[in-house]
DNA sequence: TTGCGTGCAAAGGTTTTGCATGGCA
DNA sequence: TGCCATGCAAAACCTTTGCACGCAA
């Protein structure tokens, strides 16, 4: 069960979170989006429900929790067992708003080189990459 | 001026807000602890106003803005002149909360890289990479 | 039965917005 | 003078807490 040795019942809500953020594959959700995925559903789950699952979720390690300067709500991303965590990042797009997920070898490389040459050993789960996204920059419209 | 191309006027509070931010070399605030120093000085500055001029700040490269406490309140850290270099990145030491400045082409190669291959036009001016220095790596020191 | 899980409502804290006034250029 | 900047108050947000009830084991 738990790293951290917490017991923990089976409930219809857990079984429902998890399952939600197990399906979405890589992509990540605010507990707002989560809120509002399952008031629309009409299987409701309460808002402090959401928090505290997820809370419990972060700790057992089954799913991720970032983080992102700007707009102040946290969000949660399922962690498969085969995708494990080293070379997932996030770029956000400064005008858009929009979250990036990004499986790039070309950072991991660049972690390798920080932490060889500059002695600074990266954080995925932390770090953001800040830019433009690709249809803000050609001028277009988002969300 | 500002890159951005604002104009940008030059307001008893813009210049106390920033001979302020400047005076802590290498230290950072949230919001709240900038609010609190001007009233305890008796030139309070509006909370709204410290709000807006911080974002422009950031805007402008002078100030870096991170999220270090994981869910509270954002933190602004004043940015001297060396900073202004087109391939001048930042490195936000989560254990100690040192800025650790590099000049880094390997970073620059990233940035065309994303740039390339996944139309991503990173902002160097906005991203700080987090992780933890070397220092703070060997079980040594913080602060 | 036991005690954790749930959920409503309300609190707590940070940041943003509306709008009238003030001040730089 | 023309705008931008300011600041108050209030709103908008996200997250946590208190407490009583529900439900898994």
């Amino acid at each position: 069960m738990s790293r951290t040795g917490h017991s923990t019942y089976k409930t219809r809500q857990r079984e429902l979170l998890l399952a939600y953020l197990s399906s979405l594959s890589g992509e990540h959700v605010t507990a707002g989006d989560i809120c509002e995925h399952f008031r629309g559903c009409g299987c409701a789950i309460g808002q402090t429900t959401v928090y505290r699952q997820l809370d419990r979720l972060v700790e057992e390690g089954l799913v991720k929790k970032y983080m992102i300067d700007g707009n102040s709500s946290a969000c949660y991303e399922y962690l498969n067992e085969d995708c494990e965590e080293e070379n997932c990042y996030h770029c956000k797009c400064e005008v858009c708003g929009r979250l990036i997920h990004l499986h790039c070898d070309e950072i991991t490389g660049l972690a390798a080189h920080l932490r060889e040459e500059h002695a600074f050993t990266l954080s995925p789960v932390r770090t953001v990459f800040y830019g433009v996204c690709e249809d803000c920059r050609r001028g277009g419209r988002a969300k």
